[in-house]
DNA sequence: CAGTGGTCTAGACCACAGA
DNA sequence: CTGTGGTCTAGACCACTGA
């Protein structure tokens, strides 16, 4: 047996928890390596000898190893063991381009609503909804700023009898987490990501010169059932701001 | 014991294939999927008379289900059942973002390798790479075209002595697919982004007028034991060019 | 060759959804 | 209440890696 950097670890696994064990040691084995009790490169030891040492089956400690090779953290090689990805690249992103939520991290965002009202349809929006055109959906408009200074005009566009959008609210909050907390699963969103220069009307609220570059993203976010759920039509300033994110090839 | 769409498909699964039980099962559930021989909504039928009637273990069919649930074509629900996403999203496109290929569906791109040369590396490349500055790296500058118009620019900076870069195999192949057959295995990647507006020289290359919006990529790449193995700088004509990319919310 | 992860089995009990 | 997926066990054999 090679010696592992794991032997003298501890792990509290509590078995009165409704958190899965499969859970709880793989949040434990990610907060090891995060904070570098596992080090990038070091073997996590045989999958067998760590399930007796835990007293948990072989099938359960898979089940946690393998959470966490999906989210990119260990790699696993046949014949030579499982180790600690030794990477650059601390701690994944999110999928963070997702939620409106990302420019909370750290900017202090502000948000205005400029339009909050119930419409019928235009063809473009019925088709990226699935609904008929002509069909009741609410539209929203926000702009938003961080530190005073416009970062983006946000367009978007809701089956009218899916959420109840308090405009108070949507100046506090982004709005994905209404809709998470409106009992809205989230599931996939379509993507389209692109630049334009800016028009003068654009310029204008965006606090540009007219021909700059925008960024532009246009999303349609669908639920765990796989209806539509939001179409949105969004320009942010490029010199204020960009998409990050980390990909991860699939196995 | 509910009605399920599945009962009159016949599924032939082949224990003496190399290929897992499993992944034939998820394969040919996929293409029934595909073809609407399961259409959207359906429900599965429960695990474990599925699993009796294809002389399977639970286990394995369900390993065979969550791998539909991870590529977002199934729904589980805990009380109900195994339905069929009910969703516009046709398939969803693979991250291909990351592939120089993406532009090889459909278009006949032609790639001209403007500079392949080993430098020593910058201050910035180093650090992208996690190399020593100075290090020597492989300096690539391509430019894509479709359809005679040029689409992009492509900057790349590889660790010198990861690969043999051949000019005239770069031309007619993608850079990541060259890895890929010497045995680099792409694991994850980072990406920033953003747009800007064109310099007089990106113009005159790119075929755009000074000014023009352009859409700008970094992206840094690395296999899969962590290890920095690609840092681009890439810049695409807005006018024909936009990321179209599908997202998955993690569970 | 020995050691590793990859796959598979045949059960078990639980939590939650819906009638 | 019944039926579903969610979790877990204690084994088994195989394929691949590297010495």
């Amino acid at each position: 047996m090679a010696a592992s950097a794991l032997d003298t670890l501890h792990f509290a696994l509590d078995r009165n928890s409704p958190v899965p064990l499969y859970y709880q040691l793989a949040q434990q084995l990610e907060a090891a390596i995060e904070h570098g009790a596992l080090a990038p490169g070091n073997l996590l030891g045989n999958e067998i000898d760590l399930s007796t040492r835990l007293g948990l089956s072989r099938p359960t400690v898979r089940q946690a190893i393998q959470s966490l090779v999906d989210k990119g953290l260990l790699v696993r090689r046949r014949g030579v063991g499982t180790q600690v990805v030794h990477s650059q690249v601390k701690r994944p992103l999110e999928l963070s381009s997702l939620y409106d939520d990302l420019e909370a991290a750290g900017q202090g965002p502000t948000t205005r609503v400029v339009r909050n009202e119930t419409v019928p349809a235009t063809a473009d929006v019925a088709a990226a909804l699935g609904l008929a055109e002509g069909a009741e959906v609410t539209l929203l408009e926000r702009l938003r700023s961080t530190h005073g200074q416009p970062v983006a005009l946000l367009c978007n566009y809701l089956p009218a009898d899916l959420l109840e959008l308090d405009t108070a609210r949507l100046e506090t909050t982004g709005l994905y987490r209404m809709m998470r907390t409106a009992g809205i699963t989230l599931h996939s969103a379509r993507q389209t990501v692109g630049a334009r220069s800016a028009t003068a009307e654009e310029a204008a609220r965006l606090d540009e010169k007219e021909g700059a570059a925008l960024l532009t993203m246009q999303r349609t976010a669908y639920d765990d059932t796989g209806r539509a759920v939001e179409y949105g039509t969004h320009i942010y300033r490029a010199s204020r701001y960009a998409f990050d994110f980390q990909l991860l090839v699939r196995g």
